[in-house]
Order: C-alpha cells, then sequence, then structure tokens
DNA sequence: TTGAAAGCGCTAACAG
DNA sequence: CTGTTAGCGCTTTCAA
C-alpha cells in the first residue's frame, strides 16, 4: 500500500502537503493537481488506522442493539447506516443479545477501537453506560430512554399503546387484552399503561388486569401469552401486541385456532413486513424505526462534530393504520 | 487513557514487557502480576488503533450484505457474529443495498480501516473483488458464488429448487408455477434450474416457462409476479417461490384474493420467520443461514490464522420441511 | 527474561 | 502557502 510519503515524492511535495489535500486545508490549485495524479497512480488510499491514531478519533461509530433478527432494529439500523454513510462514518453493528454483559464488551471494543460514539438502545434499565460515557464520547440512546443524562430518541410509547386499544374500541371489540413485554422494560410499561388508560376510560368496570400478559419480546412470548387468554373463562375478544414479535406469535395462535382476524381483533404496536395477512385484518400502530435511526444518527454527528448543548431527548410520532375490517 | 507507558512506570516495568504481558510473550511470574496489578488501577484497555497499525491488521472483519432488511441475511450475519465474537473478532456489517458502487465502497473502506478479511454475499455478478483482493486480504463468499478463486460456503440452489417444486408435486399440486429472484444471479438461475427439471421430468408436455417469472428478491417482485401468474388464462394451481420475501408477496396476494395456501399450493425457498399463517400450510425448504455465517466466519478466520491452502467451495444441505396439508 | 529504540502512516504545530 | 518535525500508542527486533 502507497503511503503519503509516497505521493509526496511522486508529486515533489510534502507529506504534509499531501495530507493538506486529503483533509481540504487550502493548497495552490497546481499542488492539489500534482498530488491528486500521483495518488491515482499510486492508487493511494489514506491509512485510516494511522489517521485514527493521530487524531485520536475515528469516521465509525458503534450501534448497539438487542435484538438483530427483529425487523424493527433492522430497520432502525437502516436509518443510521444511511445517515452515517451520508457523513462518511461506518456503522457497525453490535447485537447485544439483550446481555447487559456483552453490551458492555462492545462498548469496550468501541473505546479501544476510537470509535467516535454510539447509538444504543440499551439491553435492560441496568445498561451501565458509565464506562463509555467516563471517555466523553457522546452517546445518543433510542428506542429506550435511559436514566443517564444523554441525547435520546424515542417515540411516544403511551400514545401507541392508546391507539392500538382505540383502534380495536373504535372496531367494536369489548374485551381488549394486552401482550406486553417485560415490565421492566420503560416502553412496555409505558404501552401497557396507554392500553390501560383506554380501557379504563371506557368501561371503568372492567377487571384490565386480568387481561394483561408480560412476555418476552419474542415471537415465543406472543405465542404463550395468547395461550393463556384463550384458556380464561371468559377470554378476549381482540388483543393489543406490545411489538411486532409479540404479535406474529399472538396471531400465530389465532390462526392455529380458526380464529384469525378480524375474528378475534388484533392490533399490533410496530409493524409487520412480512407477514402474509391481508394487511387490513390488523390494525398496526406504525413505528418510526427507521426515522429514529436517522435522528439518533444526526444528533451524534453533531454531538461529534462538537455540540455541546444540554442532552436532549426527541420524541417521534407514530401512526397508526387502522384495519379495515371491523368486528366479525 | 492510560497507556502502556503510564502501566509499565506504575509497574516498574518497561512497556515492551506492558505489551508482552498482554500478548502471551513469556514473561516473569512477579512482572506479569505487577503489570496486571498495575493495569487493573489505571483501568488500562489496550489502544486498538495503534496496536492495528503497527500491526498492520486488526481484530476486525466486515460482512457485506445485500439487504440487511432480509431475515435470511441477519439470520447469516448473527452466526458470523457468533463465530468472529467467540474468537476475539468484531464484525463491521455493511448493507450494499445490492449495489455494486455502493459494495466497493465498503471494501476500500474495509482496506483503508485494515480489517482482517471479508464475508461477502455479492450484490452482483459484476461485484470487482480484485482491489480487495490485490491486498492480499482473505475473502470468503457465502451465499453467492463468486467467479474468483476465493473459499465459498453456498448452498445447494438446484436441490432447493427441485425439491420445493418435488414437495408440491407430492402434495397434489400439477401446474407448479415458479418466481424466482434476477436471472442473472447464479443462487436464483439455480433454483430455477432446479424446479424446471422436477417439472419436465414429471411433466414432459408442459410448457414450463410460461409458468416462470423472474422478479426481484423481494416483497414487490412476488406480489407482482403472482398477480401475473393469476392473470393467465390457465393460471398454476401452485407456486414456488425462489425466496423468502418472494414468497411473502406471493401468499400476500393469494390471501387477498382469498386463495390462501393450501387452496393455491405454495413452497417457500427460505424460511418465512415472522409468517402469521399457520405453518403447515406451506412447504418450506429451510436454508441454512446461520449455518452458513457460521461457517464463513470459521474458514475466514482459519485464513486470517495463515492457512495457504487452495480455495475450497463448501456446499450446505438444506432442509426441506413439508406443508401438513395437501392439496385443498 | 528484559529493556532500548525504531517506526507503523498520519496530522498539526511551528517556521519560513 | 508549504516544509520540517515531533509524536499518537503499540510491537518488535536487537542487545544485554
Amino acid at each position: 500500500m502507497a503511503t503519503i510519503y509516497d505521493v509526496a515524492a511522486l508529486a515533489g511535495v510534502s507529506p504534509a502537503t499531501v495530507s493538506r489535500v486529503f483533509n481540504g486545508t487550502r493548497v495552490s490549485d497546481d499542488k492539489v493537481a500534482a498530488v491528486r495524479d500521483a495518488a491515482e497512480k499510486l492508487r493511494f488510499t489514506p491509512n485510516r488506522t494511522a489517521r485514527s491514531l493521530r487524531t485520536q478519533s475515528s469516521e465509525v461509530i458503534a450501534l448497539v442493539i438487542p435484538d438483530i433478527e427483529n425487523p424493527y432494529f433492522t430497520e432502525m439500523a437502516r436509518g443510521v447506516e444511511d445517515a452515517a454513510s451520508d457523513a462518511g462514518y461506518s456503522v457497525v453493528l453490535c447485537n447485544s443479545d439483550s446481555q447487559v454483559e456483552k453490551e458492555a464488551a462492545y462498548l469496550r471494543i468501541a473505546v479501544a477501537e476510537h470509535m467516535s460514539g454510539v447509538i444504543i438502545a440499551t439491553a435492560d434499565e441496568s445498561s451501565d453506560l458509565d464506562p463509555i460515557l467516563a471517555t466523553g464520547r457522546p452517546v445518543v440512546a433510542v428506542d429506550r430512554s435511559t436514566a443517564y443524562d444523554i441525547d435520546g430518541v424515542v417515540m411516544d410509547n403511551r400514545d401507541a399503546g392508546r391507539s392500538a386499544a382505540q383502534g380495536l374500541w373504535d372496531a367494536g371489540y369489548r374485551r381488549i387484552a394486552y401482550i406486553g413485554g417485560p415490565e421492566h422494560i420503560d416502553t412496555a410499561a409505558e404501552r401497557a399503561a396507554g392500553w390501560r388508560a383506554a380501557m379504563t376510560a371506557a368501561q371503568p368496570d372492567l377487571d384490565v388486569d386480568a387481561l394483561a400478559r408480560f412476555a418476552s419480546f419474542r415471537v415465543e412470548g406472543g405465542r404463550e401469552a395468547m395461550q393463556q387468554l384463550l384458556a380464561l373463562s371468559e377470554p378476549p375478544d381482540a388483543v393489543v401486541a406490545g411489538n411486532n414479535l409479540i404479535g406474529v406469535g399472538a396471531i400465530q395462535v389465532l390462526t392455529e385456532r380458526d380464529l384469525t382476524p378480524p375474528r378475534v381483533g388484533v392490533a399490533v404496536i410496530g409493524s409487520l413486513p412480512f407477514t402474509t395477512l391481508s394487511p387490513s385484518a390488523v390494525t398496526v400502530v406504525r413505528l418510526p424505526a427507521r426515522h429514529m435511526g436517522v435522528t439518533a444518527a444526526r444528533m451524534l454527528l453533531e454531538r461529534i462534530g462538537g455540540d455541546t448543548r444540554p442532552a436532549r431527548t426527541v420524541t417521534l410520532r407514530n401512526e397508526i393504520q387502522p384495519a379495515r375490517t371491523a368486528r366479525a
């Protein structure tokens, strides 16, 4: 691999000038041309590692997410990637698998590799960001908020829960159950609170707790909870799913029992990109996953650029997409 | 951040000794202890950038895939990640979006960042690996084979196509159509060939070409092709989908027209992780995505470790999962 | 076994 | 505007 010294020699200038040409500092036109020529000839690519070592930074950011196989997070990743690569940054995708230890390991790597910042959807409320924050690196929280004083991009989870319940209510359903993610994850708790608020407002007498189930944010979690709900002496006539995967699990169980929506109403918080269901049968609260990714990346890049304003949290809007079919 | 000099000073040894301790070279026990102590106290983390610059390598590999939003590739990524992180490597996920230019840009970054190797599912048969191969870095092709003399991990695509068609035939379907990805992508062509072989063997008189459609490897591609097939004067009674997303699109269209499988038979090459369909209604040829990822990562790591045997291509087996329901 | 010292390729003062 | 020079933090001969 050619270095700036090779280029400098061929172009008849100093290495510093070559560096300047590649970093946009003012250099006379003829030298710029000479350097570009020489670089071309030698197929010179600046060595980012050396640059990193010298500048103590690198054009790489880490995106830490709990589940790379969840389309919600890959859509978000897509947004981060697009915004970052527009700015010349690359993104290292780190899958924490919802484990705090794996997450910590990735954050250590981010530091050791001089990455310039981190976007993280925390695994848990016990996630420890102190070590990375101690290095002074900017960190932006996405999806889930944290107890740290850092930038965040979230959505209105309570509203999502409320909208989902309301959508089913408007379609004529009454015993609307809820299957959510782990209660200790704030987004899950908020969504449940939204559903609960909608239900108690509409039917003060309803025993809402009997209709709530908390599972993992996975297909299997949705399946189990749905089975439990159907086994109740008074089963629900509809259900709000706390995320996309839970929704898939719930719908699978309903389909297996010939209760395919709209026979039992279903509202899902999150999109179902690969569902084979007729899209009109299910109410979907679309979450701004891609948009969150883009926003988080932009905020992070601003911080990397030196922005020192106080931390802010941006709340993105959701978009409800009601089922076109009413109660069967 | 503490450096090896700080650690050396505190431990009363030379920086070289600190380096040796962290790299496993023989150092007397007492010095090892002193160094570990000092490192602990200073919360020392070796600076990977400096290490990289010195050694001309880094414990990072790039995984370049055409579509990060396709669960097939994320499953593969998962496999790569697991195998790589076991070996202390991190993975940079690069989404080429099926564009050769984006792909080339990522390969350039891989070089500039001194990454030690690349696993790539090429965007296209025109993908240019010459620049990266010229640097001497190991490259492993996954999913799709290439014209280069490099390691590869693929599956038996022809067999997949054949199995899918056979599964439908066994279930009693006869006019079995095919919707595949772009014909110029070898995996797509092979799968089509497998289907074609099965069909002509079973029904020599059938005009198979009338029943074949080539689309993009996306949901929309599957939708359009399915609509075309249904518009034929003699529409098919079953269809083989060339990948998971095409399958989703095809099933969506069938569902909208009240032809949900098994009314029209469907066999999908690739898993449908988030389908809400009763799993027994569709024949699925499960592809070893995760396994491919793990295998590719292991091969790459061996090459990085200095393996210089001739390039080999590993072909992984598929697993067919027939629909439990026969023709309606 | 250990230390001294050179240098990986680049950038950023500092002079000129 | 341009060149000289001193490192960034680490590894790795080469001597001791």
